[in-house]
This record gives structure tokens, C-alpha cells and sequence, in this order.
DNA sequence: ACGGTTACTGTAACCGTTTACATTAAAACC
DNA sequence: GGTTTTAATGTAAACGGTTACAGTAACCGT
């Protein structure tokens, strides 16, 4: 076989040291000792010949990749902005490498998760795409993961981090009922499974119920927690022909208020005066909309450091069992009918 | 040595079907005939045994990764959403992985960038973390490179992609001068060096001269395209005793110009009759913004998809040559006085 | 002075693939 | 029918590191 690599490699380096590939393989990775005189001529011929080493070849003789990957539903929404930063803030301490995939149930023709243990050394998974099986089998492979905004099921063990839904949300949506007198309170849901819209759906209906208001089917609509869904589903509401009575709209986040913002804005709503807004996860855009939104402020950043620190930790070995659910707060705006 | 592999191996793989290794590799890789019978056996072994070749093993006898990296200068913008979801899209569907790393001038304490070379297949470069130097060296070795948002330095020959910067920006300082009357024109201007903060700035510039207003170095403020130093640079800038006065702000970006908006909102003048707002980039919440931001339409996620598609261009061997420019629109909206 | 650490280094097997080269049998050509 | 292609497969040498194992020399405690 010619094969040539124009690349130096860890015997190039050796050999000009006068030193075996195993010394220079333990200067590298400061595994075992080496004398203060080798290391300084290491140091020296690695520099001057640019020697770097060999990813794959690492990756195959350690069995470590040094890479971490999350796997995201899409990369669509502003909402991503902060929960990669938290991420890859880690990751770039740790000196591991971030890869960034998406996968979500559709697009899984039969095809696997573009990322897990063949690939990285472990994942944080905020996406639909991964089946409580496929967590079941990885999990079962002792594949270090991280839930993100996803519970563990109860027969696994995955750490997880997510935010208070539930709760908050009923107290939003009463604060729309108790202060600001709504009664048809249209629901922009999420993506059908997702747990934050499921238990954002439940806060909705524990406010509706505990003030006596029905519950109607109607009022749901799907707006995927996206911007553009959002809008494009609440446009072809509100232009059809047997006109819904509403009196508010509880986003099930931010992204896509922005969305419903637009819709109803061309309809010519007034908000909040003909129509309420609020949204959740608090982006940093959701102060300076038109009107500024009430929403959830959400620690979005927290839970991407939160998470990679945590799947640093079990890739330690240390063993963590708790779900970890971070507190939220509701930041009055205007669009709600506050601060007028 | 006593390594024990959990995995299943090519080799696990070739046994059970009864076939070498060089046939599995090769029905894997579609990349010499293999007879159906086998191909059948092979395809129930593989799925029968769930088994996923090793990257690393892989990367290391091919001498390519199937990852392509991008080196941004940090996440705090969403800004990077649509440049990544273009990228990302690209990626996907060549199948390759991207790693996603920042990197920048002040990060590099003598550190090597994390990726390059050694664990990627090539680059994307939107960051300054690598000097011009470092630019010629990976040419050199005839690493596949794309730039973003900044042109080849002359002697090199590396593909860019960027977008109309001087024209457009002088047309819209031009705009704030000859419709609304504005003359006093602070220019937030994004990080030093950074060929767009400094084509916009050429731009700007050149309306002021067009239109007989001297230029003054107490309205240029360093707001480093970033939303929330953008929003302390304004409010310092505010905040400071000598008052310096100005009718309008051209702010490099869209995201520095929420956090613009912010400390204008904070200091209680009013847009645009106090003082003029326009930016750069048209995110998806410029329209929502209060009020809503006249900037330039500047297409990002195409900038995203055509650089990946040029770096796959060059992965596939084909020269290019030429720097991509794309256009730019203004979009006229509130903040600049129109649309009253 | 001597057994036991400890610091440092080298040799070579191994990680899991790809692929150059060799081989055989069947197909195609004249 | 003999020669040349072509299809299909196998053998084994890389790819560029890590690390178990072995060995040597200096150091330590008694």
C-alpha cells in the first residue's frame, strides 16, 4: 500500500527527540512522568515541526472521543441561542469538542441518530428523534446522556434537567383570568409529546378548571414552538371563515409568540388591548418586543451549563440519579395588559 | 494488555456471515461490487447484531473524519441561529457531522484552535481567532476552508462568503440624513478588525461625507455586535456627564440594537422622534422589535448554506476561485421615522 | 548494604477500520 | 477454444496513536 501523510505524526516527533513514541505519548496526555529535560526538547521539536496529534488516532487507541454531542429537534428558534452557549461553555472548559446534530421523530426514516457512542462520548438529547427504546438500549450500554426538558421514564436512570411547567404556567394563565378578566384563553401548544408543552397544557387546564372556565378543544392550536409554524397556524385561524371568540393567547414559548405577535398584528388585533399575550422561556429579544411580553423567565443558559457539566460528571464516573428541575418566574410585560 | 471491547466489530460482523472483513467493509461502503446473496446476509448480520462502525476506526484508515467544523467567535447572538440552521442543513444531508467551537483573538493564549486539521475535514471560519498567518499555513497543507464574512487576504486563495456591506450602509445613513434630517449619527460599531463592522463603518463614513457632515470620533462606539455590550457601552455612554449629542444611531448589527434599544428605552428618549434607530441583519424579531427596526435585510442563512455548500465543493475536489457577495435590501420600518 | 519503592523510558501489541494486492471463477471477446 | 476482462472475494499491511509490560537507575528506609 503507498500511503503518504503529509501530516507529522508522534514518531516524526519522537524519533527528532531521540525519544521512544511512548514517552512522547506521556508528555502529550501528562499521564506518567517525564523528565523536566525530555519534556523541554518535546516541547521544542512539537512546536517546531506543528505537530498535532491525530484525533482519530486518539479516539481509537484511548477509546475516548473528546467530543460531546447534543441532539437538537432543529435549529429554528432564537431559544437555541443561549442553551448552546451554556453548552459549549463546558465543553470548551473541558476541552472536549461539541457536535451539534438534529433529529426529531420525522426524520428518522429508519435512518439512526447521526450522533452516540460510536461518535462522541456521550449526549445531550433535546429531541423527539430518540424513542424511550433507543434510550432504554443506550442506557442499557452504559452510554452517558442527559435529558434535556425531557423527564427520564421511570425504569431507566438518565439524569435529566428541566424547568417548573406546570405551576408557573397555571399561575399565568390565572393571572390572565384573575386580573385581566379573560375567559377564552386560546392555547399555542408545541410539538404533540413534548413534555414542556404537555405539562404547559396541564398548568393551562388547572387554571381554567380551578376557575370554573370549560375547557375547549378549539382553543388549542400547534404551533411546534416555532416562530414561523406559530404564525402560519394562527393566520389560517384567524382567516377562517367561522371566527373562534378569544380573548387571549398563552404561547407555549417565546419563539413562537413572536409568530403569533406577527399573525395577529396583521389581523389588526390590539394587543393587549382586543388580545393578551404571554409566552414562556423569556428570550432576550421578549422585553423589546411590540408590546414587551409577559412571559416565563426560563434559565435557559443554566440548563445548557447545567446539563454538560452533568454529562461531564457522569463521564467521571460519578453516579447521578436526581432529575434536576429549575425554578421559574413570571416577568410581567404589556402584552399581558400590565404596566399600561 | 487487557482491553476488552463491549462494541461489535466489523470483524464480529464478517464471521457471522460467514464473509471477510475487506467484503463488509466494502458492502458498507458501496464502493465495490458485492454479490446480493452476500449483501442480503450482510444487511440481516448487521442489523441482527446493531452493529455501527467505529468513526474513529474509520477517520483513521480514510483519512477523513466526515465532520466539518465552524469557528465563531462565541454564541451570544441569535444572529447564529439562521447561520447555523443553514449550515446544519447542508451538513445533514452530505451526512457529514459538524462540530461547532468558538474561538477568538483574546481566547487563544498561545491554544491552538480546537478543531482544524487533525479532527475535521475542513472549515467553516467566521471568527478572528485565526490570524491571517494561520489562514496561509492550513492553505498551504490545501485544507479545504470557507470564510465567513471576510474576504481572502490577497496572496491567499481561499473562498468567502460574504454581504454587500459599503453601498447598503451608506444608502441607509443617507436615508437618516436626507428624509428624516438626522446629523448627528452615532455609529455602534462591532469588534475591531471585524471586516463588516469596518465596511459598515467605510460606509457610514462615506454618507456623512457625501452629505457634508463631519466626521466625529466621540460618535463611534464600540458596541461589539453583541446585544448585551452594546446595551453597557450606550448606557455608559449615556450615563457619562459631558453629553455628547446625537439625532440618530446606526448600529452594526441588529442584535447590538436590541440591547441599543434598551438603554434609549432606559434613558427615556423616544424612538425615533428623540433619536432614530436602524441596524443590520433583519433577524427574524426586527419586525417585533419596539418599535420595529429599520435595518438591512442581509440573508444569513444563505450566507450559512452556500458556505457549506462551498466547503463540501471543495471537499469534492472542485476549485473555486471566486468570493461570493450576496445582496443586500434595506428594510424600511419604524425606528428610523418611517411608517409613522 | 540490601530489599523496596519510585522515576523514567522503551518495546510492541492493539484499537477497528480501509485498501493495495492477490486470487479465483465466470463472462466476454475474437 | 483460448485469451482477456470483469466480478467477487480474501489476506494482511497500514492509519497514528495508547498503554500493558518490562527494565534500569536512582532513592529511601533501616
Amino acid at each position: 500500500m503507498t500511503r503518504r501523510s503529509s501530516s507529522v505524526t508522534i514518531r516524526d516527533v519522537a524519533r527528532q527527540a531521540g525519544v521512544s513514541v511512548a514517552t512522547v505519548s506521556r508528555y502529550i496526555n501528562r499521564n506518567a512522568p517525564v523528565s523536566a529535560e525530555v519534556a523541554d526538547r518535546l516541547h521544542q521539536v512539537m512546536s517546531d515541526l506543528r505537530y498535532v496529534p491525530h484525533a482519530a488516532a486518539r479516539h481509537l487507541a484511548s477509546r475516548k472521543t473528546r467530543v460531546v454531542g447534543i441532539l437538537l429537534r432543529n435549529l429554528h428558534n432564537d431559544f437555541f441561542v443561549p442553551l448552546l452557549n451554556g453548552v459549549e461553555a463546558v465543553v470548551r472548559t473541558k476541552e472536549y469538542n461539541l457536535i451539534v446534530a438534529t433529529y426529531h421523530a420525522n426524520s428518522r426514516n429508519g435512518l439512526p441518530p447521526p450522533i452516540g457512542p460510536h461518535n462522541t462520548d456521550g449526549l445531550l438529547i433535546f429531541s423527539d428523534g430518540l424513542t424511550d427504546e433507543d434510550l432504554a438500549n443506550l442506557s442499557a450500554s452504559g452510554f452517558p446522556m442527559v435529558l434535556l426538558y425531557r423527564t427520564c421514564p421511570p425504569s431507566l436512570n438518565i439524569p435529566s434537567i428541566t424547568v417548573e411547567n406546570v405551576e408557573i404556567t397555571r399561575k399565568l394563565v390565572e393571572h390572565l383570568i384573575q386580573v385581566h378578566g379573560k375567559r377564552r384563553i386560546l392555547y399555542m401548544r408545541g410539538p404533540i409529546g413534548q413534555e414542556d408543552s404537555d405539562r404547559r397544557e396541564a398548568g393551562y387546564r388547572a387554571a381554567l378548571e380551578a376557575n370554573g372556565i370549560p375547557f375547549d378543544e378549539e382553543l388549542i392550536l400547534n404551533g411546534e414552538f416555532e416562530r414561523d409554524t406559530a404564525y402560519q397556524v394562527l393566520n389560517d385561524f384567524l382567516s377562517n371563515g367561522k371566527q373562534v371568540a378569544f380573548d387571549a393567547i398563552f404561547t407555549g414559548d417565546d419563539d413562537a409568540a413572536v409568530g403569533v405577535l406577527k399573525a395577529l398584528h396583521k389581523h389588526g388585533y390590539r394587543i393587549p388591548e382586543d388580545v393578551a399575550v404571554v409566552g414562556f422561556d423569556d428570550l432576550a429579544v421578549a422585553p423589546f418586543l411590540n408590546p414587551a411580553l409577559t412571559t416565563v423567565r426560563a434559565p435557559t443558559e443554566s440548563v445548557g451549563r447545567i446539563a454538560a457539566e452533568r454529562l461531564f460528571a457522569l463521564l467521571e464516573n460519578q453516579a447521578l440519579s436526581e432529575a434536576v428541575v429549575l425554578p421559574t418566574e413570571i416577568v410581567f410585560r404589556r402584552s399581558c395588559g400590565c404596566h399600561t
